[in-house]
Parts: C-alpha cells; sequence; structure tokens
DNA sequence: CTGTTTCACTTTATTTATGAAAGGAGTTAA
DNA sequence: TTAACTCCTTTCATAAATAAAGTGAAACAG
C-alpha cells in the first residue's frame, strides 16, 4: 500500500508541511508533479488527514498543560460528554480509553483558576486523576 | 502581543496550514503579504512552531494507539531515557509529568506483539499503566 | 498646529511554484 | 510482439509568493 518514497513524503510533511511540491520533491527524489500526485493520492487514501500548525501554547497564555484521566462513576457517560462539549477551548485531546479510567483529556489552560475552576465543574459529572506536564 | 486577527490566523492555520497566503488573506481580511508578514511574526516570536500533517496511525499500519504511565523506580532516570531513544519509531509524545507518574509516553504499535515486546523491555527500567485509545 | 517618525497595510512588478497536458520508460499479460 | 497500465518527466499557461515602493493613521516633539 504505502512504499519507501511514500513514507519519505509522510517523514518530510511531518517536519515541515509548507514545503512546496518542488522542494519536497528534492528531497525525496522526485519532480514536482510526480511528488504532488503522490500527496493528493495520500489525501484521497485518508492517511493525510489535514495539515496544522504547533502552536506554543505557554506563548498564546496557556501555561499549564495537563492529562487528565477521567473515571465516570455512573454507567451514563451523556452528562459528562455534554459537560466537555462547553469546555472545546481549553481541550487540545480527549480519548476514549480502557485501562485506568474510562477517558483522557488533554488540557491547557492560561492559570491554575481557569483549572481549577474546570475540575470543580468535571467533578460533578467525574473522578479524575491529575498529571501536570513539566517538560515535553 | 497577540491581536484578534493573529488569534484567527492561527485558528485557521490551525485547521488548515496549507492554505495560501492570499487565501489566509481573505479570511482574515487582509491581503497576502500583510498576512504573510504577520505569520512571519509569529513564526519568529515562536508563537508558531512547525507545520505538520496530520497521519492516519491505522491506515500506515499503526492499529495500536496507547498511553503509558511511566513510574520509574530508581531516581536515577537515564537508562530509562536512553531506552526511550531507542524506540522513537513508537513514540509520538513523550512529557514529563508530575502526579500519577514520572513520565507520559503517546505511542503506536503495528501489532499487540510489538506492544508486548516494548513493555517488556520497559519494564526492566520502570514500571507502567497502559492506556490503550479505543477512540478519539 | 505642524512636521517627523513609526507602523501596518496596500499596490505593483518580478520571481517562483502549481497543475494540466503530452509523452516516454518499464511492467505485465494476451 | 503488442496492448494496456502505471508512474514518471517535460513543457507551458496560470496562479501565488515575495520584494520594493507608496499610502495613511497614530504618536509625539517642537
Amino acid at each position: 500500500m504505502l512504499d519507501q518514497t511514500d513514507r519519505h513524503i509522510l517523514d518530510e510533511l511531518s517536519r515541515n508541511s509548507r514545503l512546496t511540491m518542488k522542494e519536497l520533491g528534492e528531497k525525496v527524489h522526485l519532480t514536482g508533479p510526480a511528488v504532488s500526485a503522490r500527496v493528493a493520492k495520500l489525501e484521497e487514501q485518508g492517511v493525510i488527514e489535514g495539515y496544522s500548525i504547533k502552536v506554543n501554547h505557554a506563548k498564546i497564555g496557556c501555561l499549564i498543560h495537563v492529562f487528565i484521566t477521567v473515571i465516570t462513576q455512573s454507567t451514563y457517560h451523556q452528562p459528562y460528554l455534554s459537560f466537555i462539549k462547553t469546555q472545546e477551548q481549553h481541550i487540545i485531546n480527549h480519548y476514549k480509553i480502557s485501562g485506568d479510567g474510562c477517558y483522557l483529556l488533554e488540557c491547557t489552560f492560561p492559570s491554575n483558576k481557569e483549572l481549577n475552576d474546570f475540575l470543580i465543574a468535571l467533578n460533578e459529572h467525574a473522578n479524575y486523576k491529575l498529571s501536570i506536564v513539566i517538560d515535553k
């Protein structure tokens, strides 16, 4: 399905997705149109789901980065899920997991106050374990 | 430091970082060169750390997506950190955390076999708790 | 009030990249 | 051998990026 060149393309685009097709072509030893066709194919196949930027959260005022393991008390998760939908400004990722909890949340907050407010609100729907990111 | 237009730019580029400067300009009501200058500034300031792609790991043969909370037994973390460096093909993110463990690993594996091999090797340096991602 | 500086933006013109079309090389199968 | 297919390169018209020059508004000193 994917050959070595495709993997090389994914690797290069992961590092820098704003390369021009010409530059990308040089890196993987193809011409612009050839690499452009391969990238289009990878998009169609759903291998490339999208193009994004890495934002430094600290520099936009979100200094606190945490992972929250959520353990819902009730088997009925809907109130929790509805609550999460209202908190999109804080949530980077939300996973359903099997293991130590039901969900894993990755969030950022400008300060401990917002984190605390969030945890108080979350606690109405679920228990949690908090892990604060010190370094990446 | 960041005004409303900058936030709008970050928002649009998060959705699609391959927009042309002209298209991005239209979205935020600026001309191409103007928005290009702002993006360059955001890069210099370190707000934009890089441009990347979202890859569908399942489609490239990495079907298992896990989070591993690592609890090192010894206070000397170097052997663990050296081990992690040898496992880059599996590791998406690696965080130092405060809370329920010392580190949080986000990894993908083609199958349970590779995951098991990884856990056996990891267990020589640290204890762990495993959370398997069911859905995002 | 006037002149100067600064800043962010627009406009213009040149360079550069994109994307469509045509064609060639290698592979496979009839 | 020939046909069909895939994947690539080359070529060229179109579109975008970028550099440079110019505009206008705000801040500020004389």
